[in-house]
DNA sequence: CGAGAACATGCCTTGACAGGAATATACGTA
DNA sequence: TACGTATATTCCTGTCAAGGCATGTTCTCG
């Protein structure tokens, strides 16, 4: 879970995830649209495929990486856990928040600051 | 989204993540429940505020923190964007790969570049 | 007002990691 | 087999962030 967010937390890793979306792609190619080099598109690649985000193929030279389910529904399970959490209306929240800090306070109202 | 991931990627502020998921707490509560020390704990939840994962309320000389929906949904809703790849059986998938590779390779006959 | 409790912040050190450049390796083909 | 292509790996360097420790700040109460 940690190791799948660090992968996902390096911007350039993340557009690589975000391009793999759309298909599986070959290593130069994905170099050539995300304007990185070779040797960075294959480290990253690396990292994401130690924590399972990726797989590849081989075909003659080529490499063709593509995206993983386990991890992103892992991701999605441990976030199920906080759907209580994520699911609440924000303004609804805020005022709980606001509520109980003025209760808080007027409840000891000892002496204004 | 990135901010996001880097800050759930660091082990401790994970760990305080899942335990503000039970509710708001204090920052030496959480601190003894973790078994970090004070300043940790402080810097830990700066970097959660920072990408409004969690929120702050004033009570005493104390420092109530919780978490907040935002981050989290926007988690879950960038997920829902991979649907179709989480959701694919995965054993399902490997066939799909052997397949494909198999079969560009039987019939790759073209001979220049 | 002074002291103590609950936090926040600053400084320092150390380790991890991304990027760049050069080089190594695998594979297919003539 | 030799060579070109596609990709992987290594070495080096700079940056950044986590932990530890000390200190600053805010709030409350006697």
């Amino acid at each position: 879970m940690i190791e799948t967010f660090a992968a996902l937390a390096e911007p350039n890793r993340f557009r690589i995830v975000e391009l793999l979306r759309r298909g599986p792609r070959a290593v130069n190619d994905i170099g050539e649209r995300l304007h990185l080099n070779q040797p960075q598109v294959s480290k990253h690649l690396r990292v994401l495929k130690e924590v399972g985000l990726v797989e590849v193929q081989h075909q003659a030279q080529q490499r063709i990486y593509e995206l993983r389910a386990r991890p992103l529904r892992e991701l999605h399970d441990w976030l199920e856990r906080y759907r209580r959490i994520w699911e609440e209306r924000f303004d609804q929240l805020d005022e709980l928040i606001d509520d109980l800090s003025t209760k808080e306070k007027t409840h000891d109202d000892r002496k204004r600051k």
